[in-house]
DNA sequence: TCCTGACACGCAAGCGTTTGCGCAACGCTT
DNA sequence: AAGCGTTGCGCAAACGCTTGCGTGTCAGGA
C-alpha cells in the first residue's frame, strides 16, 4: 500500500519501521552516539525504503545554525558576478554550506531588507557587497555579531572582514604604463561615486601620473558611472577638452564597452589614434581589435577567500577582523600602443 | 542596560515587552486577526525596540512552506547564467520568495546530490538544468510531486513544467540566412551531446538545410562540446575536410569564442573568408570585427516564465504540465558575410 | 434583567529534530 | 553473590512559531 505520499517521511516513520526510537535514529543519521551493528542496520535499510533524507528545517530549529550563507549582492553592477558566484558556491558547498541568493540592486535600501530577509532566514553568515552609502546597515550586522563579510567593496573599518582586489596600486602600474609610453595627458574615466572601488582607481590613477612625473588634472577625469552609456558620455566628454587626453585609463568593464562603441561610432582606432587601458579583464579582451590591456581581477580567489574568511568566523566569533586584498594581474595586450606580442598559445 | 544580544529576539520576547500573549505578537505580524489598535501599537512599538525580525525557521516548521525555492543550475554550462540568474532572482524576490543556489556541475551525480540537499532544506519549489543523461531525477522529482520547472535542457516528457528557447526553427533560420547567401556545403558545429539543445540546434540545422534544398552530410558536423577548446578544434576538424564548408554554424557561444581563436590564429577572415553564425547573443558581439551575426535567447523572459510557471504549480499542484517554447530574435550583423547594416544607435 | 453577538485576546498542541539523563542488561572482578 | 564499568537504547524537554478552541467583556435588543 503506497504511502500517502503527500507528505515526506519523518524521523518517526523510520522509527516504527525499523523498531526502535527517533533519538536512536537521529543518532545513527548523525553518527552522534554508538548504536549496535544490527539497529543500525535496520535504521539504515528504513532510511533507504522511505527515502527519508531528514528535515533541515527543524534541525536548525533545535541545533541553531542552518549551514547556509546568504549572499547579498549586487547582480546588476558585478560583471564577474557569474564567476565570482561559482567560486562562492563551490567554495561553500565543498564545506557543507547551501548559498541563499539575494539582489541588493546596488541600493541601500534594498539592501537592508535583503539583509534582514536572509537574518531571518537564520543563515550563518552573510557575504555582501555593500552598496553605495550602506553605511549603516553593515555597522549594525557588526554591533549585533553577525559574521559578515565584505566583498568588493571595502570600507575603511577595521572590524568586519573583508576581501577585494587591490586597486590602487594597480590603477598606478596602468597609468604609468601610458606614461612609460610617452603619453603626458592620459585621462581617466571613473565609476559610480562613493564606492570604495571606485574612489581607490582614481587614487591610484593619481598615484600612477605621480610617480611618473605628471602632475593631475581633474577636468581629465570624467564619471563614467560604471556603467556602458555612462562609459560612452564619459569619453565624449574628454574628447570635447580643448586640450583632449592622448591616452585613457578606464574604470571598469562595462564602461570600457561604452567607450568602444563610442569610439567606433566616431570613427576612432583605439590603440592606435586613442591608447586605452581598463581595470577588469573580460572573456573577450583578446577578441576585440586591437587586444585589450587589462588588469585582471583574481576573482575566483576573492570568492574562495571570502567564503573561506566567513567560515572561519563562524566558527569563531571571536576572531580578529582581516581584510584580505588580492592583487590582480596586468594582462599586457594591445589597446595601450604597444606593438603585438607574442600570444604564447 | 543591554540585552546578551548573543541571542535574536523571540516573539516571546515581544510579548512580554508588549504585555500581550505571543498568539497576539504572532497575529499582529502576519495581520491574521483582527488585533485592537492600541495593543497593535505596543507590539509594533516593541518590535522597533528589539529589532526583531521573525524566525523563518520555526514559522516553516509549522507551516509546512518556507518561501523560497531551489535552483540547481549547471553555473559552468550556462554563458548567459548571470542575466538568467538576475531575472529569476527579481521574480522571485517580488513575490517573497527567497533563491537557494546549487551547482549541479552538469553531472548527474551531483545533481541528484544537490537536488536532495536542497529538497532536505523544504525548497517549495525546484529550477533546475537537467543535467545530461539525467532522467531519473527528474522522474523521481515528478512522480514525488516536487513543484519543478526545467530550464533550457527541455525533456520530451509532457508531465513537467519546462521553459526554454526554441531551437530548432531558429537554427534553421540561421541555416538558411547563410544558403541564402549562396552557400551550398554549410558546416556546423554542435553543443554537447545528449543534452537536448544540442540535438535540437542539430535538427534545425538539417532542416534547414533541406529547407533550402540541400542535403544534409554528417562529415559537416562536427562535435564542439559546447565548450571554447571544443569550438576550436571542431573548426579545425571541419577545414581538414578534403571539402570544406564554406561557411558555418556554430551551436552556442562558447563554441564560438573558440571559432574566433582559431580562425584568427590561422589568419582566416570571419566573415569574408568563413562566413559564420551562431546561436546565442554575447554582450560583445558587435565589438568584434566582424559584428557577429547571432540568435539572441529572450534569456531575461525564460528566467520569468519560469519562475512563474513554478510558483503556479507551487500553488495548484494539480495543475496541468505546461511547456514553454520561447522564440529567440536575429541580431543580424555582419559576420555572416552580409554588408554592414546602419547600426541604429 | 437576561440573552446574544461581536470583539479581543490567551492556552496549549503541535511541527521534526537534537540531546541531557536515566535505566536495563550484561559480563567481569572480588 | 554482590558490585561495577560498559554498552545500547529510550524519555521527554526544548527550539520559535502558528492556529483551533475557549473565555471574558461589553453593547444593544428583548
Amino acid at each position: 500500500m503506497p504511502q500517502p505520499r503527500s507528505s515526506r517521511p519523518t524521523q518517526r516513520d523510520i522509527a516504527e519501521l525499523a523498531g526502535v526510537s527517533i533519538t536512536t535514529v537521529s543518532h545513527v543519521v548523525n553518527g552522534t552516539r554508538a548504536v549496535a551493528e544490527s539497529t543500525k542496520a535496520a535504521v539504515l535499510r528504513a532510511i533507504e525504503a522511505t527515502g527519508y533524507t531528514g528535515d533541515a528545517i527543524a534541525r536548525s530549529l533545535v541545533t541553531g545554525g542552518t549551514r547556509s550563507i546568504g549572499m547579498a549582492i549586487s547582480l546588476v553592477a558585478n560583471p564577474y558576478f557569474a564567476t565570482l558566484m561559482q567560486a562562492i558556491e563551490r567554495e561553500a558547498s565543498e564545506h557543507g554550506y547551501t548559498v541563499l541568493l539575494a539582489d541588493t540592486h546596488d541600493a541601500a535600501d534594498t539592501e537592508r531588507e535583503t539583509v534582514r530577509a536572509l537574518r531571518s532566514r537564520r543563515v550563518d553568515g552573510l557575504l555582501i557587497t555593500p552598496a553605495p552609502g550602506d553605511g549603516p546597515v553593515i555597522g549594525e550586522l557588526v554591533s549585533l555579531d553577525v559574521p559578515t563579510v565584505l566583498i568588493d567593496r571595502l570600507s575603511t573599518r577595521t572590524d568586519v572582514d573583508q576581501v577585494g582586489s587591490e586597486n590602487i596600486q594597480a590603477t598606478s602600474a596602468l597609468t604609468a604604463h601610458l606614461a612609460t609610453l610617452g603619453h603626458r595627458r592620459i585621462g581617466m574615466i571613473s565609476g559610480v561615486p562613493g564606492l570604495s572601488t571606485s574612489e581607490e582607481r582614481v587614487l591610484g590613477y593619481r598615484l600612477g601620473l605621480g610617480r611618473s612625473g605628471l602632475t593631475w588634472s581633474s577636468e581629465l577625469v570624467a564619471c563614467g558611472n560604471s556603467s556602458r552609456e555612462g562609459g560612452a558620455l564619459a569619453l565624449s566628454t574628454l574628447l570635447a577638452l580643448p586640450e583632449p587626453p592622448t591616452a585613457l585609463v578606464v574604470g571598469n568593464d562595462s564602461m570600457m564597452v561604452g567607450v568602444l562603441h563610442e569610439a567606433r561610432r566616431r570613427g576612432l582606432r583605439i590603440g592606435r589614434d586613442l591608447p586605452v587601458v581598463v581595470y577588469d579583464d573580460v572573456e573577450w579582451a583578446d577578441l576585440v581589435d586591437p587586444p585589450l590591456t587589462t588588469m585582471a581581477q583574481p576573482i575566483e580567489e576573492i570568492g574562495r577567500q571570502a567564503v573561506r574568511l566567513l567560515l572561519a568566523r563562524i566558527n569563531d566569533p571571536a576572531r580578529k577582523a582581516e581584510t584580505v586584498r588580492l592583487p590582480p594581474t596586468l594582462r599586457h595586450r594591445e589597446s595601450c600602443g604597444c606593438p603585438p606580442v607574442h600570444s604564447h598559445q
